[in-house]
DNA sequence: CATGAATGAGGTTTCATTCAT
DNA sequence: TATGAATGAAACCTCATTCAT
């Protein structure tokens, strides 16, 4: 979770963290559009509002700046979903996962281009920034679990591996943006939720 | 599915078709363990057992490998679909479903790397080129699909929407392969089929 | 002149005539339409109606062809030429030269495409095959300067320098193809020639 | 005559007229010397002091060098005809034409390597390009137009087309270019100018 | 004689990174 | 700190020539 690593000639945290942050915006937008790959240094730069050289004051090398993108991206997303976990805290186990699908699909519609990025790209990273990413980018599913655990406890759900229906809700969400090339054209979004949601309900709850 | 549309010096289709698979061969080879853009004309044609002229003898460009791959390896792994579909054309509804998508993960598995490449590298691929592989790609939701309705038909199911819960069965599957890192120190790929067609069983079968 | 110095394996000669006519056929065409450089061994053997092994058993290289088509089409035109002179042998000095820039100037157009490629080609042929090619191409002035000097032994003219003037006659016909793209629509060629006699007529007619 | 919609990534345009400069320079020798296509990126890099990445970043290719090269000498060449026509401004009809003529040849005879260039490279240009260059050419033409129908205002001269007349004195002069293997060991350039001049006012003076 | 597949050096161009200013 | 010009290795692709069949 640390960009500490990155090697950078300022001696100034503030600093570095002001234009690492100019950098992962321009980043963003640039490597999202354009793909990993196919963003050269000077695009970047120009797109980040900063000279090369600049760049690479603050920055070891390209892969750092996928990587720092990485991180900063799945921090904001990991932050929608911990407002989501709080936002169902309160409410009944159906309820709390029913609000907790639907704020965390939403998100997915909103960071699709991120998460479609996400899988494509990750490849890119030497293998101990890549776990590392792929640490944090698992987060939602120990939330998402949670909140189904609760359910069980409550005695509200019965389920068999709580932690695998978590996952298979979370990555039917990330679906909605890798595959939205083909959904897009048969369902709402609206309708991908309540679809998925009672399709999680009938095998979750609880026959009493 | 044409690829008549890909320059070729020779005028021997035969020929042609047959060096075509070893570039093939050795595309799936390198590009699934390195990634498109990281692989370059030398290494595949060492990886080819070819010299960089007679690849570009029998292929007008490196995305044109590209393409081709796509096009073979989606053709094979359309065959074990089919078989599939063959195998269960007899059984009732859940045996049938059940069955298929034992056959769909097992292959899955068996093809996972491509189909891990398959969700990265599309991207690489010119518009036409993509559009015709997309197409190719979806050929496993509308088998599914056809044996969800079968079943409904039969009055063993009830669907809401059809289509996409056979996208979900399908797209499960491939998370089998995307999710690899996360999954296989959690489940086996046996308890991952069997939750799942546990799960879809459970959302679909017609209480009487 | 000879061409016997160009590499065949063939051992007969009758043959190593045919595919060279062949060849000089093909290469024409297409040297003149796309140019030496950007014309490939394997269009020209298409263009040839050949298979590229066989041009390299009638012809030692890509420069041999370049050489070999210069030749024959100068030997062409030079009998043209050739054939202007001897229609022109028994006229009056006045009319024979009037004649010659005639029957000159509408081989000029007739060759136009030849005669701009002579200008621009030639450069590539090594020097002993370049000189050959030089010596085969100044036939024409040769020849004009002969009718001067008959008109001048007749006292129908007075010229300084004969050879300068047949060069002048000669080149300025070449003009017509080298700067075509500038003439095409400010003269047509009637003009051009009936404009050039009148001029050359004028600075050589002896006034008695 | 804007080299504008040439890429480069410096936006000092100070930086950039040097540096093309210097390409100029390199290319102007290295094109002449061994020909546009079988000039490498290399050795021109080389020749003008530069990496090829530095070429790159002034150029965005090639062929743009040719563009360059072209423009750049046509305008010195043409800078030569202007200082003649201004020279000769205040001269007599007859005067101002013979001096334009010695100055206009003599200008071919320094600038020889690159008048034949012009007329053998011209091709390898794409039509947008050949066209700009073909209309700087023709400055020459309407120059020496000019002269001449000065003179035939003031009555000194009679021609018939002072437009072709003007073209082939330019065209004439040329030749002592294109022409030199044929002429240099039959002609001086005096003589060459000499004998041409005489020819052309032969031909045009009014005889009152 | 004839074919055309195969070779690999060499072509043009790109780009991550460095460094003088 | 900040700039952006400069580097040169390496990318993709072409093509004259050879040679097994």
């Amino acid at each position: 979770m640390t960009t500490d690593t990155i090697r950078t000639f300022s001696e100034d945290p503030k600093l570095v963290a002001v234009r690492r942050a100019q950098i992962v915006e321009g980043a963003t937008r640039l490597f999202v559009k354009k793909g990993y790959d196919r963003t050269n240094m000077r695009e970047l730069a120009k797109a980040c509002k900063m000279s090369v050289g600049a760049l690479y004051y603050y920055v070891g090398s390209k892969e750092d700046i996928l990587y720092l993108m990485f991180n900063s991206n799945l921090q904001e997303t990991t932050k929608v979903i911990k407002a989501g976990v709080r936002k169902v805290a309160n409410l009944k186990p159906v309820e709390a996962i029913t609000k907790f699908i639907e704020i965390y699909y939403k998100g997915v519609d909103k960071y699709q281009e991120f998460i479609l990025f996400n899988y494509q790209e990750t490849k890119n990273l030497m293998p101990e920034a890549r776990e590392k990413i792929l640490n944090l980018a698992v987060y939602d599913v120990s939330a998402c679990k949670s909140i189904l655990e609760k359910g069980v406890a409550a005695g509200a759900f019965k389920i068999k591996d709580p932690l695998l229906l978590a996952h298979d809700i979370i990555v039917q969400g990330h679906m909605w943006a890798l595959r939205r090339w083909y959904l897009i054209d048969k369902v709402t979004l609206k309708d991908y939720i309540r679809d998925h949601t009672d399709r999680f309900l009938s095998s979750v709850k609880h026959r009493k």
